[in-house]
DNA sequence: CATGAATGAGCATTCATTCAT
DNA sequence: TATGAATGAATGCTCATTCAT
């Protein structure tokens, strides 16, 4: 029993080193040029040993996106839970600051949620993973929305619906982040991703405030 | 000089039906499932001659992509020509309505530029041509940075940077639409294209709103 | 159109040069074992060249397949046409003789027409195809058939159905060389090819006599 | 000793239980398509025991026919057994029936034997193994031949080489069983498999019968 | 003995690009 | 100028066999 349990251990630990060195090559090469031989080599396994733990190419991306997700989510929460629930405009804040982060120190998992939203990817992918995936996004997007609803709670947010506004500024910093890590974009708009982000962020917030009084 | 000058446009003219063919394939396929064979087939042409015009597959993609950036622009001008110059906020709604319009109605050259942006693409294309996206671009980015600069001398907009101020909405704007382009993600905010769009430029010009008074 | 026949042509020959190759390789190593880059290789072409001919290794195999099924009939059709009608058990002879003589001079194209009974090939291919060799084959079964039927009609052969009866002489034959073809089999029997296969072709024409008399 | 004795034992039931599932997935994929894997899965045991037991794939292949070969003698035999020696034609058809039924009742060791026949295995076969399969073959032939050899010296056989006679028997019924298991060529003979059959014995038998009297 | 993880040669197929006509 | 035949490197995936534990 102890046998199979190291056993198991271990291949859980050599999934993850394919899927670090897979997260590695997609990043470099991004997912189309990237190759199963790159990604065995830098593994330093052979290329069979990969197919022993994915069935397809595909498969890899996905279960990279899967684990990119699981980390923005936890960074999300890890920010949450820094945060005091009475100002729930200062929990925005820091949610959009853990995403930039996010964006910044994990630039390859930020490109990997990207390319899977935006790719042709989704094709041979399992529904159940897809269906992870949904759920994941969603939990992340419920943080956002609670956020927006205690503030209109609270008699400082405006919009009548919590949900559509976190999606507001899911896109908007979504956005603002693509813009920025393209350079020719980046030189357009004379602005660094930082301060373009903020700027996002500041107006989004200020849009959402209530007016008057 | 007559005969030369004929020449000249003929050849313009085979360039330009090469593109709307390939237009066609990319829309279909996607870039990189598209064939230069599909091009040609669609082109009713031989596959050599697609050479003959463009040095590589990714030319073709380069120079669509500035035929897209350019009719965007145009789309963009037009809506700010039938603008009063005294209203900068309708002008900044205009152009917002002529981009939805272009996304929606163009499909293709959207996702053209979306794609150019985020792929690995402009590696083996001509600085001459990246200079005149970038140049094109600027011109788009400057008719937005102007409506906000002429709100903020009206004394309604708030902000202090009007180019920063623009590169905000149009990554707010684009930020919006590639959520709304992504099934998944758009049921996710369970919200159709046009409100979220519209919310999200709702948001952004109470956000630059000059407050108090 | 002299030049699009030329090209035609040139199309046809090359056709037939990849099948005569691929008929060699075919020969030597099997269908299975077979690679497209030998037969690339030995029709001194590119790989890349075999499939502007050939839509799938199984399509060379069906046009081969084909083929030899062509020259059998046509064999066995000029050994009926030596032949006169007047003799039924004479064209059985005949066609017998052919028939042997094909397994023994093209044994390549004999060996492809037995893979591709027994093999597992038949999935990949059109049914266009198929129905090619179903016609192809039948006719070639019809002219057993007639010489047997003929033979009914004389008097000098006794069964009924005259087709079945084509049908037991051509397995029986088949038999005959799928067990002389085999060294070990050979070996078996203790007879040559040529003597069993006669032997086999006798007691048949013996077994269909009308007796008595 | 006893040690020894119930190692072996358990050694050659492994074995069997391995050639078991290996007869299984052969007859369910063909042997080309099927994988050790899948024989390992089924046999459950680990991929790496089917070596301790096997040489290559194709020895289990071998084996497995030489068991083919086996059952098959033991029908043939039995049908034999079960006849009177007085009637040689009715042994002749007891034993064809046996074939038959060998052939629809374990149609895999069936196509395992005609496999082997045809196909290019035999290279990396042990010679003590062919040499035990042309045995067994020789010692099943030799059932037939003695029937027609007693036939001959009853005055009710006309052939001369009781062998051959044989050797003719065989092809023939192979023949006519192959042609029925191809669903194109039973199409063409417009005939099931049995009637095809027992057409091509009733032409042998009467082929073989001598004549006048 | 038993295992199953690891291997890597092998294969069918695709496609951007070149070039002789 | 136009063509389309030819190319061959590249790629995802398979599987018989080996070997460390």
């Amino acid at each position: 029993m102890a046998a199979a349990d190291r056993r198991e251990l271990e291949r859980a630990r050599r999934k993850q080193e394919i899927l670090c060195a897979a997260r590695a090559v997609f990043a470099q090469d991004g997912y189309n040029r990237a190759t199963v031989d790159a990604v065995a080599r830098r593994a330093e396994l052979g290329k069979g040993t990969i197919y022993l733990y994915f069935d397809t190419k595909e498969a890899i991306l996905a279960e990279l996106t899967l684990q990119a997700l699981g980390e923005l989510g936890e960074q999300l929460q890890a920010a949450v839970d820094r945060c005091s629930p009475l100002y729930p405009d200062q929990r925005l804040r820091a949610m959009a600051d853990a995403y930039l982060a996010f964006a910044q120190h994990t630039p390859d998992y930020f490109r990997l949620l990207n390319a899977f939203d935006h790719g042709g990817f989704q094709d041979g992918i399992s529904s159940a993973l897809k269906e992870q995936i949904l759920v994941e996004s969603n939990h992340t997007l419920d943080l956002v929305a609670q956020a927006v609803a205690d503030g209109m709670a609270l008699g400082i947010f405006a919009p009548e619906d919590a949900r559509q506004a976190a999606g507001v500024l899911w896109a908007a910093l979504n956005g603002a982040l693509a813009l920025a890590a393209h350079p020719i974009r980046r030189m357009l708009v004379a602005a660094d991703a930082a301060s373009l982000y903020q700027a996002t962020l500041e107006v989004y917030l200020k849009g959402l405030e209530v007016r008057g009084a």
